[in-house]
DNA sequence: TGCCCTCGGGG
DNA sequence: GTGTACGAGGGCA
């Protein structure tokens, strides 16, 4: 018998002559590897079956054995069936069978979950066993293994295999396949060109010889992927094995999978980790690795492999080499394996799964261990949306010097501190939501299970920070770090889960009674401050912004302090994070800029947009400017900014080019209504003056009538002159609309700002109602600026 | 205000 | 594979 650790990277099972259990990894030694495992069995739970039911189960041939069980559910401990069954995929038969007969429990739970659950394996595992030769796999190690340990996590260097490939537009053949493959430290370029049969052929073998844990490239699931499938359909070639198993690649839904291996589309992962504004690779590469494509126009790529092949293909292996340099930079990987850890689950389900998947893998083991039901995630109606976080109103104005206050992780400190569960849910438990009806058994009594997980993942990760302090070893400090963050991001995950929509371990008026303790904290500390004078401007759920009323910085930090010092209690910390000055908002809640100054210096822009691609030049551009100088005081002049780019967009004193809009257009038949498309109306104008329109491009184009339905537009054409009069009124309006939401603060809407004057006086009444806010503001926003 | 539709990335 | 998976903005009623 031979050891191995091993960092999961996926699970699943395969059907031979019986059902094995399969682990995919890489080893501490650098080694990827296929562990099999045989005699596991799925089972889930009937409860209080009627009599006839289990005697009805142990003749059915496809059943193992019939025990009895008793487990925790619905308020009490009550006799259950855990039925054993001979293969996974019978168990959705057995659950449908039996649904209508008694309440059926943890029967939808993946396999290999299920597996990781009950030998309580983690995110990384020694195996014992014997190596064995089995050609399928294409692993540098195939072990049958007959037990597993958990061992202390490792993060291997994973191998990634990042691809890109270019195809005509004209005829829809691949023109070249490119890959960087990253091995540790070092990069190898691969690329294919030639027949499209071979390219095909010799990139399947490149990753079957390769063997990367990682699969990845721009877009690949959206784009690539399918697109080598389609063509590899058109020439009938089977056998398209990308899986470690050599097993065909499963679609599941916009995604790909590969059995053993992690598909991580950069794009994707770029998105989700950056939030760019632009999400072309391009855009990205230079945001993250401040480097851009080479000079390729793919829109003419026909063009461009005519005249130099080599340089279009040079060009595609930089693109996939950006893609593997960006998944690396913004280490996605990395993080995902220390949530792997904490969540114990392979690298796949972290990276790839729902957040239900990280609290099941925690919940379910806890429920196990302390033999509480599990019971099915139901099909959740998504009715009622649960009420969310208190968000306290905002006065539109500017204000200085404004300190924000934090509660420190408050739902799982709520959750701990009010025993919440739905173990503990009970109609006389001592504790008293503020939800009628809603309450929990105190500790004492029954203590919950969410609130014992919680708490010890709230002790585990004060321990990983203790680490991280007492680590000398820079690199040491960084991977406790990156545990403590991955504590973090579990632990909210859970309240998430519990908040949101239907989670099988909760019903809505758990979720609904946290929120409701929540808003209750929130609002208590906001009528304390204000009851002592302290003047509070915002506060969105878990965080209090209060104004200061001295001008300077240390005035600011010494009341802040002290608030958080004064208002911390046992189980609700509240935490002084950052002070603002000045902050901006137009008095609608979740919207607001403002400048940080401490602890550092930033810029702040929520809830506004700013950076639509889709806005004209001057939209967008306009807005950043007014924001600009209000934050610099200069309210008049941020006005006068927005009325004269009003003015003179109405006027017509702009050129066409600053009011291009620009959006991609597809197919036309896949619009529901093709000719209400501005983008299709483009594409269609494009092609009638002769240029070369290709499903996918962008189009640019000038509304030169905003009033008709559906509304009219010019293509422009960069370079090209544009001889048409754009819709100057459509334009001033739209530029009116979103720069008055910001104006209104100071006494501008929008028809003001189209006529370029004020129509009422300062201090007119509407309709006997009281002065309208816009008016009140101007006087305030004065006010707020002096000491 | 809330629903419905579309887009984004890729060539 | 005991799993069906985005999220935000704009248009329109």
């Amino acid at each position: 018998m031979v050891s191995w650790n091993v960092r999961v990277l996926a699970v699943s099972y395969t059907k031979e002559d019986d059902v094995i259990i399969e682990l995919f990894g890489r080893t501490d030694k650098g080694k990827s590897i296929a562990v099999r495992y045989r005699g596991f069995r799925p089972y889930f739970y009937l409860v209080a079956p009627p009599s006839g039911i289990a005697a009805e189960l142990k003749a059915n041939a496809n059943v193992v054995s019939v025990e009895d069980a008793e487990l925790f559910h619905d308020g009490k401990d009550r006799p259950c069936k855990k039925v054993t069954i001979k293969y996974p995929w019978l168990v959705p038969d057995f659950r449908k069978a039996y649904a209508s007969h008694c309440r059926v429990l943890a029967a939808d739970i993946p396999f290999g979950h299920r597996f990781m659950y009950d030998l309580d394996l983690g995110g990384c595992v020694r195996v014992t066993g014997k190596k064995v030769d089995i050609e399928k796999y294409t692993t540098d190690l195939v072990v049958e293994a007959s037990e597993f340990q958990n061992i202390e996590p490792f993060k291997p260097e994973l191998k990634i295999l990042s691809f890109d490939l270019e195809n005509s537009i004209k005829t829809d053949e691949i023109l070249t396949i490119c890959c960087a493959i990253s091995n540790g430290g070092e990069t190898k370029h691969e690329s294919l060109v030639g027949d499209e049969k071979s390219m095909i052929t010799g990139f399947l073998e490149l990753i079957k010889r390769t063997d990367p844990d990682v699969i990845t490239g721009y877009n690949i699931d959206g784009y690539d992927i399918p697109f080598i499938l389609k063509r590899a359909a058109h020439h009938r070639m089977n056998e398209l094995g990308m899986g470690r198993d050599g097993t065909e690649l499963r679609d599941v839904g916009k995604f790909w999978r590969a059995k053993g291996r992690i598909i991580a589309d950069a794009w994707w992962n770029a998105k989700k980790e950056l939030r760019p504004k632009q999400e072309t690779l391009n855009a990205v590469s230079k945001l993250v690795l401040g480097e851009q494509k080479d000079d390729v126009n793919p829109a003419q790529i026909d063009q461009e492999w005519a005249a130099d092949k080599e340089k279009v293909v040079r060009y595609c292996v930089k693109d996939a080499e950006l893609a593997l340099r960006i998944l690396q930079k913004i280490a996605v990987l990395e993080k995902n394996m220390d949530l792997a850890t904490v969540s114990k689950l392979p690298l796949d389900d972290v990276l790839n799964g729902r957040t239900s998947t990280l609290i099941d893998s925690v919940l379910i083991r806890e429920a196990d261990r302390n033999k509480i039901a599990v019971p099915l995630t139901s099909n959740f109606d998504r009715e009622e949306q649960i009420e969310g976080g208190y968000v306290h109103t905002i006065d539109p104005g500017l204000y200085d010097w404004v300190g924000v206050l934090d509660f420190k992780s408050m739902y799982p400190s709520l959750i701990i501190a009010k025993n919440i569960c739905f173990t503990t849910l009970s109609r006389d438990g001592k504790i008293k939501s503020p939800e009628e009806g809603v309450n929990y058994l105190d500790k004492e009594t029954r203590l919950g299970l969410l609130p014992q997980v919680l708490e010890r993942l709230m002790k585990q990760r004060d321990e990983t920070k203790a680490k991280m302090k007492a680590a000398k070893d820079p690199a040491q400090k960084r991977y406790y770090n990156g545990l403590q963050e991955a504590i973090k991001v579990l632990m909210n995950a859970v309240y998430g889960v519990f908040a949101s929509s239907f989670y099988r371990f909760t019903n809505p008026k758990i979720g609904a009674s946290i929120t409701a303790f929540a808003r209750e904290n929130t609002k208590s500390i906001i009528s304390q401050l204000e009851s002592e004078g302290v003047r509070v401007i915002y506060g969105d759920t878990d965080s209090v912004f209060f104004q200061s009323p001295g001008n300077t910085l240390d005035e600011a930090l010494e009341l802040g302090k002290a608030i958080a010092k004064r208002y911390s209690k046992e189980g609700a910390t509240l935490e002084f994070e950052k002070i603002i000055n000045p902050l901006f908002s137009h008095g609608a809640k979740k919207r607001y800029v403002g400048n940080v100054v401490w602890p550092e210096e930033s810029m702040i822009v929520r809830g506004y947009e700013t950076r639509r691609t889709d806005a004209f030049n001057i939209q967008s551009d306009s807005l950043t400017k007014v924001f600009e100088r209000i934050l610099d005081h200069d309210t008049d002049g941020a006005i006068a900014l927005a009325r004269e780019t009003v003015q003179a967009i109405a006027k017509g004193e702009v050129s066409p080019e600053d009011l291009v809009i620009s959006k991609t257009c597809k197919n036309f038949n896949t619009y529901k209504d093709p000719d209400n498309q501005a983008t299709v109306q483009t594409a269609k104008k494009l092609m009638e003056l002769g240029y070369e329109f290709t499903p996918g491009m962008k189009v640019s184009w000038v509304v030169t009538s905003g009033r008709r339905t559906p509304i009219e537009v010019e293509p422009f054409v960069s370079g090209r002159k544009f001889d048409k009069t754009p819709d100057y009124e459509y334009y001033a309006r739209r530029a009116a609309m979103t720069l008055a939401r910001v104006t209104d603060t100071f006494g501008w809407d929008v028809q003001e700002l189209l006529t370029g004057t004020q129509q009422k006086s300062l201090f007119s009444y509407d309709g006997g109602k009281p002065p309208r806010p816009k008016e009140r503001k101007r006087q305030r926003s004065r006010k707020q600026t002096r000491s």
